[in-house]
DNA sequence: CGGGCGACTTGACAGGGTGTAAAGCCACCA
DNA sequence: TGGTGGCTTTACACCCTGTCAAGTCGCCCG
């Protein structure tokens, strides 16, 4: 179920495409995401894109899985899950936000794009991997320390939460206004803590 | 130079163009702003588009201005310039977003997709009337006030207030998870004033 | 060695979108 | 009566997606 792909051709030539299809999102933008253009950059004729993939937005998901597992983010969203600090665990996440934005804020926004026109990929971005179930452990582990805000239900820090962690504050901060990714992180995950918290612990 | 239209055509037809594309814009969403389907709603032939507007760019730039003149954007926004109580400026602007969004949360969507394509739309949209001065507006009296946190520039509480007031944190509240704009706006605004106040003095 | 199969290419097609161009229609106005 | 502005119709070039059918190449198996 979580990966629908007609399986046919070459891992390797399967491998090719999506590191061209990604280099392609990271250098010339989400405009760019043509499967014609991905073909032509991967040496490999347009038919055989579809051979590996459903369409445009099966490349598109796989290719930000690919870049997804090229950062190591699924390392980083398992020591997460270890994590016993709840502050800490929320500063990591934050971090890893705005470094993957960093990295891949075009892929990212050529998924926002074309989610409205492919319902499937709406809804595996919806619930992409790792991040809901993140953003829900981190204010659950908050909750159980007893540092959320008393009045703020565990649904609305994970709004709140999830909200701090959408894609353009990532993107304004590091792409459009310069900031490191690390700062960035840390103003996210103080706009988190001051807005779900009990206390401004900051570190 | 704010208005490089064609300046062809009746004014009455103008309008009903703008009226339609917003509906579809509001009712159909971003990926349905396509000059055939916009002028058929209209009532009106596709090429009579290309009469009163350069293109499907300058289209969508005129259908925002016009959301936003149909909401009374402006008036709030000169409201705003005069309103003493940086708080409380700080609040009506974080108002002002997550209610402009909630309204037109498709044609703000429509634009930062369509603006990657097109170079002049997303210079409009970078400066989108208002927007930059109001926030650095607000900033500015928190600072005449020294309300700013100290270790805060006043360029760097700019970009956070301009992250905290991107757009997708304000679609997350209000559009997927459903929160009403006043509520959104509060968390806004409360999560601005926790990032870069020296102190969390809510109302 | 030869057949077959899988991976890929080539070429063509339908469908839909944008933007431009040229010619015609029509109502209104001088 | 003639012109002109606003709009329509038709046609076009161009690009992109997704599908289909046929052909090519290499490799493995019998």
């Amino acid at each position: 179920m979580s990966s629908p792909r007609p399986a046919g051709g070459d891992p390797a030539t399967r491998r090719r495409i999506l590191e061209r299809a990604l280099e392609v999102l990271r250098t010339d933008g989400a405009g760019a995401f043509r499967v014609s253009a991905i073909a032509r950059s991967a040496g490999v004729s347009r038919q055989a894109v579809y051979l590996h993939f459903q369409d445009r937005a099966g490349l598109l998901g796989a290719t930000v899985q690919h870049a997804h597992a090229q950062l190591g983010i699924q390392a980083r969203m398992d020591a997460l899950a270890h994590e016993t600090d709840p502050l800490a665990a929320l500063d990591e996440l934050c971090d890893l936000w705005t470094h993957l934005v960093a990295e891949d804020h075009a892929a990212l926004l050529a998924v926002q794009r074309l989610q409205e026109l492919d319902p499937a990929l709406a809804a595996a971005w919806r619930s992409r991997p790792g991040r809901a179930q993140a953003i829900a452990g981190v204010v659950d582990r908050l909750a159980a320390a007893h540092l959320l805000h008393p009045e703020l239900s565990r649904a609305h820090a994970v709004d709140l939460l999830a909200a701090v962690l959408s894609l353009s504050p990532a993107v304004e901060l590091v792409v459009v206004r310069g900031w490191s990714p690390a700062a960035a992180g840390r103003a996210v995950s103080m706009k988190g803590k001051s807005s779900a918290l009990a206390a401004s612990t900051a570190a």
